[in-house]
DNA sequence: TACTAGATGATAACCATTCGCAAGTCAAGC
DNA sequence: GCTTGACTTGCGAATGGTTATCATCTAGTA
């Protein structure tokens, strides 16, 4: 099996390189698709592929769900950013540490990886500026995107927007004529989204997030 | 938020702190539900991360797609094969190199993951065994599981049977009645699967793994 | 120049994971 | 003891990244 150099192909790997950064295939392909639009998203992920096994670029498995390729082949280490996942590169010698342990096991090392994860100076700017937030980590992992409002969860919202002062799940029953399961149910999810908060147990309120979120 | 102990989370933990390997979620759930039939996928998947929030068990971002669990805490890399996807633990002190490194950048560290690669004792000596496959590494990446036969497949899979010596295309689409241009895609296809060989330039015959597939 | 290996675009399939919901269970307060 | 609401569960559908399939195109090679 031989590879053809073709214009596509050419396109993936010149906008690789050019970007300095570590590409998903999809970011990747948003860049191609510019400059070639009826590319094909299928055509970005096999010529990664396909280009790595001739290891003219480099895949990287890193954290997240995500592969990211990279077009600079010398061994380097990566460091990651656990809120903006975004990724560095990291140079440490001493390699031979996890080579000569590894050979300890009978192993045949092929490769090593090693990922330091932190937080960017960025995100630790952006965390001084705002700190009421507590981010337990948990809850919402990865991609801390919002989740939509489902029409259920609208109703409930709209109740408890109604109150002057927080409210019992009982209350919101009786004001939408659901029942009280359902509508404890439902504030269980609004309060994971961060919409609703209760401020007294057992007493809820919606949050300005979530009248945000009514209104979009 | 605080967590119960129910019977699900305690059996999940016990299942994995019983297997010493590092077990995706789905090979948990597959021995948690000899044990408890009736129990969700998704409550697996749910408790992993609840547990693993609190920090009862150890979540491994690690080579592949699926992620993995640990029930051991302690500081520790990982050795892969890359043949079996077997993941091994580790010891290596010096991890202080990393996290200074890591400092120069003006990020918070927050851990670091080290994980070779190599090949197991196992596997190289199934690779000696029988050396005559020449397996690039690339091709099916990740599992090496053989796709199914399409009937489209099978349909010209049976006409290379027939043939008693290595055949052309063409001969296959005169016998099956296809244009030869699809009759070459679909040779293509099942040569990337090992079920088609081609001993000379542009004759082509069913392989041992072919026939076996054809019954199956 | 004919033939075919290799490439492409479109789209369906895949697979691990996550979400939404309704129903269940347990602990604390009345 | 009964009620209430927080926390769980099972089910099933949705998601999202990645891969496979197929028909068609294109470019090397005999």
């Amino acid at each position: 099996m031989q590879l053809r150099m073709t214009s596509q192909r050419e396109l993936i790997l010149r906008e690789l390189k050019k970007s300095k950064k570590h590409l998903t295939a999809d970011e990747l392909y948003e860049r191609v698709k510019k400059l070639m639009p009826r590319i094909s998203l299928a055509t970005v992920y096999r010529n990664l592929e396909l280009l790595s096994d001739v290891e003219l670029i480099r895949k990287l498995e890193v954290s997240g769900r995500q592969k990211r390729f990279d077009s600079e082949l010398e061994d380097h280490d990566h460091i990651y950013c656990v809120q903006c996942h975004c990724i560095e590169n990291l140079n440490i010698g001493n390699n031979t540490v996890s080579l000569a342990a590894g050979h300890m096991k009978g192993y045949t090392i092929t490769g090593r990886r090693l990922e330091v994860t932190g937080i960017c100076p960025r995100c630790q700017r952006k965390q001084i500026k705002k700190d009421g937030k507590h981010s337990k980590g948990g809850g919402t992992v990865g991609c801390a995107k919002k989740g939509v409002l489902s029409d259920e969860q609208k109703e409930v919202l709209v109740a408890m927007k109604n109150c002057d002062e927080p409210c019992a799940s009982k209350d919101i029953a009786a004001a939408t004529g659901l029942e009280t399961k359902q509508v404890s149910c439902r504030i269980t999810a609004l309060k994971k989204k961060g919409y609703v908060e209760s401020p007294v147990r057992c007493k809820y309120a919606i949050t300005n997030d979530g009248i945000t979120a009514l209104n979009a």
